[in-house]
RNA sequence: GGGGGUGUCGCAUAGCGGUCUAGUGCAGCAGACUGUAAAUCUGCCGGGUUUUACCCUUCGGUGGUUCAAAUCCAUCCGCCCCCA
């Protein structure tokens, strides 16, 4: 099978969600699958280790940030970014669109491509589609994204319309420089659907990205400052545009909620900075709902963080010493809280997956929520 | 014994006649975080209430000077330094 194909496996009778297998050089992810970002080829602050010891199938690094350091020349001579950071699964890197557009004030953008400042040392950089490509084939990573602007929120019709096709241009780029090579042996290449919030251009999106036609679909430009009803619409709005046959992913989402609201919708792939941003600073998920950690409430409860969770920070730690780990700044208070959430969004995939074998997707999320928002903060 | 200095909101400091309930940092109490320029950011942090302004009470103690004192004076108390 081809690097990045999607075999469906099973699909809910309640709703849309749907269980999956999703083909890659380094090995066959379960979907609904979530993947812990390492923006610059690490999970901040948890070892390649831990990650294999917590299930994770498949995690994201993002090639804006690995080729401004440690840049191209380092990943070639480590042989690859996998060889590079000790993770032998599969990664997925993401094209630096989201970064090129998001982060930076000083940038010029052309229907060729984006000038940007580097956000280290302030030098100019320029990084097409063709760029984009080359960039993440040198990096190596299973899955590779189209360069494409993520459409800011709120965004007036006009300028998501315009921003929309310039991505789909930048689209068909992408694929006649990856498949100028054998890259697509072992790398995949996904097209990326935005349009912001409207509905017509999220399907005029999804329908032109097929035309060019892509072994897997993703959908950019969502968790930017939407509501989630929008968020749910956006979804709504494209993944009925969308084959069947192919892997479905929701860029940089998210909560669990999100989780389990994207799933029903039909996603099978999902990424977020979530589990570990917020972990370092301080919150963890659990079964019974959100912990800020660092609370006076924790100083003295000498129990796990989720008495569900088997993780190392719940098997051989105590809320109240993760509470004295982060008051007194210790560093391993970061690693804990990040691998439990990490954990956390991990486990709770695999719950959903499970679900979807005996087709109870309603029955376990209500289940899910009852504990979850159970606790009154 | 002689000389000099100092005492400010839990801690450390700033303030040196009005704009001071008093600035800043830390500590404390909460909240936020969605394709990571994030071990970050935001709010609260004397008491009371109609939570919105207002009232009451603070700058070691006491007593003064002054229209007005954390700020000036006297004195007491406590610390610190130098010389004997």
């Amino acid at each position: 099978m081809q690097c990045g194909e999607f075999q469906l496996i099973k699909k809910s009778t309640q709703c849309n969600a749907r269980l999956g297998k999703l083909y890659t050089t380094r090995g066959i992810i379960d979907t609904p699958v979530f993947m812990p970002v390492g923006t610059q080829g690490a999970v901040k602050s948890v070892s390649a280790r831990q990650l294999l010891e917590s299930n994770a199938q498949i995690i994201l690094a993002n090639s804006y940030h690995i080729y401004l350091r440690p840049g191209l020349e380092i990943i070639k001579k480590a042989g690859g970014i996998q060889k590079f950071n000790s993770w032998n699964k599969p990664m997925l890197t993401d094209s630096g669109g989201f970064q090129i557009f998001s982060l930076n004030d000083f940038r010029k953008i052309n229907s060729e491509g984006a000038e940007f400042k580097s956000h280290i040392d302030g030098s100019k950089h320029f990084i097409s589609p063709e760029i984009s490509m080359q960039i993440q084939k040198t990096i190596g990573a299973d899955i590779i994204m189209c360069f494409d602007e993520c459409t800011p929120y709120p965004s007036t019709y006009d300028y998501a319309k315009k921003s929309m096709l310039m991505s789909i241009d930048w689209a068909r780029r992408c694929k006649e420089e990856f498949y100028k090579d054998d890259a697509y042996r072992t790398q995949a290449l996904f097209g990326i659907i935005q349009g912001s919030v409207y509905k017509d251009l999220r399907k005029e999106s999804a329908l032109k990205m097929q035309d060019i036609d892509f072994v897997g679909y993703a959908i950019g430009g969502v968790s930017v400052g939407e509501s989630k009803e929008e968020m749910n619409e956006v979804v709504e709005n494209t993944a009925p545009y969308l084959p069947e046959n192919k892997a479905r992913y929701l860029m940089g989402v998210g909560m669990p909620e999100d989780i389990w609201d994207g799933i029903e919708r039909g996603i099978d792939m999902f990424d977020c900075v979530i589990p570990t941003r917020n972990g370092r600073n301080g919150q963890a998920f659990t079964t019974y709902g959100k912990i800020n950690i660092k609370n006076g409430e924790f100083k003295d409860k000498f129990e796990p963080l989720d008495a569900e969770c088997d993780c190392e920070a719940c098997r051989e730690y105590t809320k109240a010493y993760i509470n004295h780990l982060f008051r007194s700044q210790e560093l391993l208070a970061l690693n804990l809280l990040s691998l439990h959430n990490i954990n956390f969004m991990l486990k709770l995939t695999a719950k959903i997956r499970k679900a979807l074998e005996t087709d109870s997707f309603f029955e376990a999320k209500k289940e899910f929520f009852e504990k979850y928002y159970s606790r009154k903060s």
